[in-house]
DNA sequence: CTAGGATCCTGTCAGC
DNA sequence: TGCTGACAGGATCCTA
């Protein structure tokens, strides 16, 4: 799910509550969520974040390194020390109107104490740890960090710092798309010419950032159907594609992750930022905001797929 | 090397 | 109600 904006602001959040914090437990409860040996982060500080596309690196002192791919369904939930004092409610029954006030006030009492970003749901205001959380990170003072993950195809791994850029995944990512020039992406596209466009540039060997939703919107931005064939994309199709990842996922970083999390609204009822940032994804049935034609939903690649039939040729 | 499909895992939802 | 299959914001592995 989470892609490269949901994962910078995550970045980000994290930057504001765990840096230069102290380790002092790491509590796995999925042997295949936790890689590495947890005994060498523990007594270890906080001392810096990185991203590479999707993933997060968080550097610890006297090298050892977190590494962070939430894939599907992983997110991360910091919880400071001062809710623990406070959260015994569980803000179960949000959804009636008998509770809504009450229950609106739980909540913004959570989420002024948490900060949490990657797969939305629930977990992001319940009690945690609960029956995804995979692995718990405690530090000095009481902060704890949780990584939930539904389908367990997310990991964290320990590593000494000097071995991130030879992990297997960090090693063959593309750059990012700021960082590509428009001539590069079109020889890139022309290695895969018999694909779909879309299979494509949801390879991270090829563009790294990009997954299901914002390939959807990029080709959208750049009117190009998703099932063309990559080696049929001309030069000036390549750059505006390329200047479409650019631009999809920059407003994205600057509104907060587009993605981030259903956010609770002043009612107690939930809203989802994506609905108000995607021009296609997850709008089918809905009229194109640039030329009224209803948006339709297919399968290319193995992965749904929102176009409009009439904007992308 | 590329291309396409299966696979990892849990949960939810539509259809019978 | 219970069952079944499809599907899900990712990436890798296997086969041809």
């Amino acid at each position: 799910m989470p892609e490269l904006p949901e994962v910078e602001t995550i970045k980000r959040g994290l930057q504001g509550f765990c840096l230069n914090k102290k380790i002092v437990r790491v509590k796995s409860y999925c042997d295949k969520s936790l890689i590495g040996p947890r005994e060498i982060a523990e007594g270890r500080t906080v001392e810096k974040f990185r991203r590479f596309g999707k993933a997060l690196v968080v550097d610890l002192s006297e090298g050892v390194s977190l590494m962070v791919h939430l894939r599907m369904t992983g997110q991360l939930v910091w919880v400071s020390s001062s809710e623990e004092e406070t959260q015994q409610e569980e803000p179960s029954s949000i959804s009636t109107s008998k509770n809504a006030v009450s229950n609106v006030e739980i909540i913004k009492n959570l989420i002024k104490n948490r900060f949490a970003g990657g797969h939305p749901s629930d977990n992001f205001t319940d009690k945690l740890p609960n029956k995804q959380t995979r692995v718990e990170i405690e530090f000095e003072g009481g902060g704890k960090l949780f990584f939930n993950d539904q389908r367990k195809f997310g990991f964290i791994k320990i590593l000494p710092t000097d071995e991130v850029l030879q992990d297997k995944f960090i090693a063959s990512l593309a750059p990012e798309p700021w960082k590509m020039e428009a001539e590069d992406f079109y020889q890139r596209l022309q290695r895969h010419k018999n694909s779909p466009i879309k299979a494509v540039i949801l390879d991270q060997k090829v563009i790294c950032g990009l997954g299901n939703i914002y390939a959807d919107e990029a080709l959208f931005y750049a009117g190009i159907l998703p099932t063309r064939k990559a080696g049929e994309v001309s030069k000036t199709e390549a750059k505006l594609l390329l200047k479409g990842a650019c631009e999809v996922m920059e407003k994205s970083i600057n509104s907060g992750g587009s993605t981030m999390a259903t956010y609770v609204k002043a009612d107690g009822t939930k809203g989802d930022y994506l609905r108000l940032f995607a021009q296609v994804f997850r709008r089918e049935g809905e009229p194109c905001n640039r030329c009224g034609t209803e948006i339709i939903k297919t399968r290319v690649a193995g992965r749904g797929t929102h176009i409009c039939p009439r904007c992308q040729k």
